[in-house]
DNA sequence: CCCCGCTTGTAAGCATTGATTACATTATTG
DNA sequence: CAATAATGTAATCAATGCTTACAAGCGGGG
């Protein structure tokens, strides 16, 4: 009903897009200098500018809003065109979704590398502060990949791959965690689950519009967001053990002073 | 894209919907027995029919796939009809969601009648499990109400009330848990949306279709979200204080006896 | 009782959408 | 440079949400 919450940066310089399955490599013209580029019969990239329009709507007028013909009249072109580039709605929508889930993947990336390499907690921690920190920067992007009702997302293997690495980055993490007696729960599966749950229920709710009636602007949300997330990584998480033995101390609590 | 998985059970029996916003309470004729009810001009009581072959539609094809034509078709009605009944196709949709509100609703107050009054905690663990239960078992129902993309939440008083009085029974419950000293947190609202946010995550990953790729049945899933949803009830709360003096002894372990 | 009016249904039509087809134009490359 | 594949256009189709003008049924006041 109501479009999504406007997207705080929008990323709309699409390149690099040469690696996709439906489009071989090709070689391009440079894009036309904005004053000629009136009424060339061939676009140039089509295909990107195609991508980069419906990301556009869905971001401002929402999901529901972005129609192919919309998105060819914005990129001046007739209403088959994008056809020719899509096999159909799905297509186009599972090519924007592609390209949101690598920025995603990368942020998760980024994020792991700041933190302390030396605490799979923090890691773990980490990774679900990156995902609703972009989730809440970039809820269009969000919404798009986890609503899997516009893509096709079990036929792009991309995202299908993407997907997995990320989840066993963090499986990986807990695996860490358990070693060094870190975590309350044996099952990592479980934790994983947890914490998966966890963000992407969070950031679902903002998406789904469950923190409107709070009244208050997206910044304090995540605020609240992550001290949920801290909250219940120290519950599932065991302080480390303080080189002396020192059986289940008290964990630290971080609101009460 | 892909339908939602199927409602396991279909409550298609629409009474009781005499409380309508937009449909003053009116006496109706008996409904017509089956074998007579070939072509009458006046359909009934149309409105409920309406509501109950658009659930049934969503349930079986998909929400997306749901469209006034074909609800309309499908009740043997000309497809104007449906607009005397509702304003538009969102004010249909609406309508379902308040009858499923009010299903939800009721499961969540018998699930917390029959759990221990004196154990809050186990309180919040059934009101969590029949959050989970019930989102299982009606697919499509708890679709609607969440993603409140074809719905207007907002709008309608019932949905609104009935949503933040479950929320307000949520809290009352983890306020009893704070002062018998149950919670490690001193901030139920935190724990509340902790709770909230995982199994509203848990279930709608399930309706979204996160979990297709594990490949196993529905009830599989649901009890491995039930063992989610104990690690994490058992994290955020403190064991009872065993009458002598015992502090912060570890949490039982479930699964490992 | 019966006519008048309100409700509820129908019929027809509008604009928009996703998608297909036949055709036109450009790019590539042998 | 010409053949061929790629990429765009134009026209068209069926389906949809929704509106408007009209028809059918029901009910209450004379």
């Amino acid at each position: 009903m109501r479009p999504l919450p406007r997207e705080t940066t929008l990323h709309l310089e699409v390149r690099d897009l040469s690696s996709s399955k439906t489009q071989t490599m090709r070689a391009r013209r440079p894009a036309p200098s904005s004053t000629e580029a009136k009424r060339r019969y061939h676009h140039g990239d089509l295909r990107a500018a195609l991508i980069a329009e419906a990301l556009s709507i869905a971001a401002t007028e929402g999901i529901e809003k972005v129609s192919v013909r919309e998105v060819a009249r914005r990129a001046g072109v007739s209403p088959g065109a994008p056809f020719r580039h899509f096999a159909d709605k799905t297509a186009l929508m599972t090519a924007v979704a592609e390209e949101a889930m690598d920025r995603f993947r990368a942020e998760i990336d980024a994020a792991l590398a700041k933190a302390d390499a030396d605490d799979p907690i923090a890691g773990f921690r980490a990774v679900g502060r990156a995902f609703l920190s972009w989730a809440m920067r970039n809820p269009t992007h969000f919404a798009i990949i986890s609503s899997r009702q516009a893509i096709d997302f079990p036929g792009s293997q991309r995202l299908v791959n993407q997907n997995t690495a990320i989840q066993e980055l963090v499986d990986h993490l807990l695996q860490k965690a358990l070693s060094a007696g870190r975590l309350r729960s044996g099952d990592t599966r479980l934790v994983q689950l947890a914490g998966r749950a966890l963000v992407y229920g969070l950031a679902r709710m903002f998406t789904d519009g469950h923190f409107e009636s709070w009244h208050v602007p997206a910044t304090e949300v995540e605020t609240r967001m992550e001290a949920v997330l801290d909250l219940v990584v120290e519950s599932l998480a065991k302080p480390p053990s303080d080189a002396t033995t020192n059986p289940n101390p008290r964990p630290r609590s971080r609101r009460r002073p």
